[in-house]
DNA sequence: TTTTGTTACGCAAACGTTTTCGTGTTCATA
DNA sequence: TATGAACACGAAAACGTTTGCGTAACAAAA
């Protein structure tokens, strides 16, 4: 049965509404509409077109969809890499929002370099997907160079910035509240009796190193601690990081407690202190930001500021596919998604 | 200057060929040719529409493009989760290799779900991308019900298993080499005079679970030790994990030596060990598969099998893409990846 | 003056849909 | 026997692009 259909041997070609129709002897529209079930269609040729249709798996082509209906279902994502605990739950959160709501989601990666993101945001707004979530590449924040957002902006397509966000960029914006979880983890810190408390962070370009700075300060300053500003060290993520942490931990007179602005950052410190051999956390007490698994598994376990990357991610689809379905204009939204503090044996003294 | 183009106040519509071509009272076509440099096309007027193009940032549609072109660049990828250093580093290496071929890719997750990756699978076959990667869900492995790769098989669309694959579907396919894997580390062991070694596997419809089962009974009869059935444990990823590995760590004659299929089972069988006051590795060896972090960061530092997804990923990319681009029909691949040995203090006896 | 050639463009098809608006046929009603 | 409705379908436009081919206008050569 059904063999008019002319298929080519080497790459066999998506049955299509024409190919039916000429199967049939009807026009486009009749298949079209019998697929649908229109009651403009008798029920015997509808029938017949639908069991055709369905031996041979028609499924209309998206592409030609979303050209029509100038819409694709589909949100862009373009996170800075991929193999990092905490992109890949909001990714994961995003998915599952959008899923949620009839969206697809396609993810790119900028692998911290301006130009792959800029080449990413020529590609994904050809008309590929309807918004854009992204968290800015390092590099991008490091030469301050915004003029694709900004190109975005005015032609007021819907986009949201998560996590590495720029203040400056008019749209809509989703962060932790890294100010609140410094300042969580450092008046923690200061409960448990630390008096020099020394700060891991990044290079003052990441936006999220440099908040978690100011909550670690606030808190310094409103426990009427005086800050040492010794005790602050930038990390260079291009650089080996145990060796610049080490240069922390591996002196004569090392800080007695350690806040780190992530995870990585945090487990190295905490090797480095065993090594010399300092007690955790009675000789030094350390934390962490983290969504990552490698703070259950090393000894003592690492405390942290857990950051809720799921939540994240759905929040920022929620904003974006809000923005996309919207008619007219309305405010920019920001969404601050706060922080818990998780205690484990690195700063629990009575354990 | 340019006023002349009509836009939406409440949703600026990019410009296309047909609002330059209205503008500057020429044909489609015309406009087309200009913007390629078509030597058809009057120098004055090529430049009049190039500069106009560009300043309001003309794109191609690359909806249209891939409509008219039948072919998208894209090529899909479906894993079962995200959050999972391996699959982060398989899809980092399919990006990379995709890219650098002109290829874009979209992330889609099946969250272990037979029925998610059904949909993704619709989904992403109905024009959206030119080729699939997968690996396969795990309650589609447990129901071995691959009716929809079946589909895409027949119709010779280009597809790629990668890691979680089933031998009967005929397409290419990349795999690490799972038994050599799990015979270099279980050999490893024998080797620092374990014998009695636990294996920490999971169930049996989980391929790669069951071939480095394989592996280890294989490394076990080469070397004249007979099989213990009562040392091999199955996880069920479903219950809590600890509780089902303490019961393998802490009985009165615990084994000498365990091999994990994965990192989780490996760092969660140390933290037991501790827990239980063994010695490692004197009174018990670790050793884990892994690509991700933890392994690094516990106390001590797990060995493990390093499962170079990175590269694997770049291989189904290259697989999937020699696929869509050849002409006729070629014989399907099997690609195996060989694992290293990657011994740290867990398995170390003169450290 | 006629022929030939070049230049500079326009037409239309094609990719695969959906959907509005016809339109021809049949059948029942006045 | 006209009239109207109901039925079953087709034509065509639209989404945005590319490209082979046709052609008007003009200039140069025969």
């Amino acid at each position: 049965m059904y063999e008019t259909v002319e298929l080519n041997i080497y790459m066999k070609q998506r049955i299509t509404l024409k190919k039916i129709a000429k199967e049939f002897g009807v026009s486009i529209s009749t298949v079209s509409k019998a697929l649908k079930d229109s009651h403009e269609i008798s029920e015997d040729t509808r029938e017949r077109i639908k069991a055709f249709a369905d031996f041979y798996n028609y499924k209309p082509n998206s592409l030609a969809l979303q050209l029509r209906n100038q819409k694709t279902k589909v949100i862009g994502v373009i996170i800075p890499e991929i193999v990092h605990h905490f992109f890949s739950t909001v990714i994961d959160g995003i998915e599952q929002y959008a899923l949620e709501n009839g969206y697809n989601v396609m993810v790119c990666l900028s692998n911290e370099s301006y130009e792959k993101e800029v080449s990413n945001f020529n590609l994904l707004t050809n008309g590929s997907v309807d918004g854009l979530i992204v968290s800015i590449a390092r590099e991008t924040q490091e030469n301050q160079n915004y003029k694709h957002f900004q190109g975005l902006i005015k032609d007021d397509f819907p986009l949201v910035l998560f996590d590495r966000i720029n203040e400056e960029l008019n749209c809509d914006k989703v962060i932790i509240d890294d100010v609140g979880g410094a300042y969580k983890a450092t008046n923690h810190l200061i409960e448990i009796g630390s008096k020099r408390i020394a700060l891991l962070t990044t290079q003052d370009f990441i936006t999220v190193g440099s908040l978690r700075k100011e909550g670690y300060l606030y808190a310094l300053k409103s426990q009427g601690i005086t800050v040492d500003e010794s005790l602050i060290y930038k990390i260079d993520d291009n650089k080996n990081l145990y060796d610049q942490i080490e240069k922390v931990i591996n002196v004569p007179n090392p800080p007695d407690a350690v806040l780190a602005v992530n995870e990585i950052y945090a487990a190295n410190a905490l090797i480095c202190a065993k090594e010399r051999g300092l007690a955790i956390p009675t000789d030094i007490a350390i934390i962490g930001f983290t969504s990552g698994l490698i703070s259950e598994f090393t000894s003592p376990p690492l405390s942290c500021i857990v950051q809720h990357g799921y939540l994240m991610g759905q929040q920022a689809a929620e904003l974006l596919i809000n923005r996309i379905e919207s008619t007219g204009p309305s405010e920019y939204q920001k969404e601050v998604i706060s922080t818990n503090l998780k205690i484990r044996k690195s700063t629990l003294l009575d354990a």
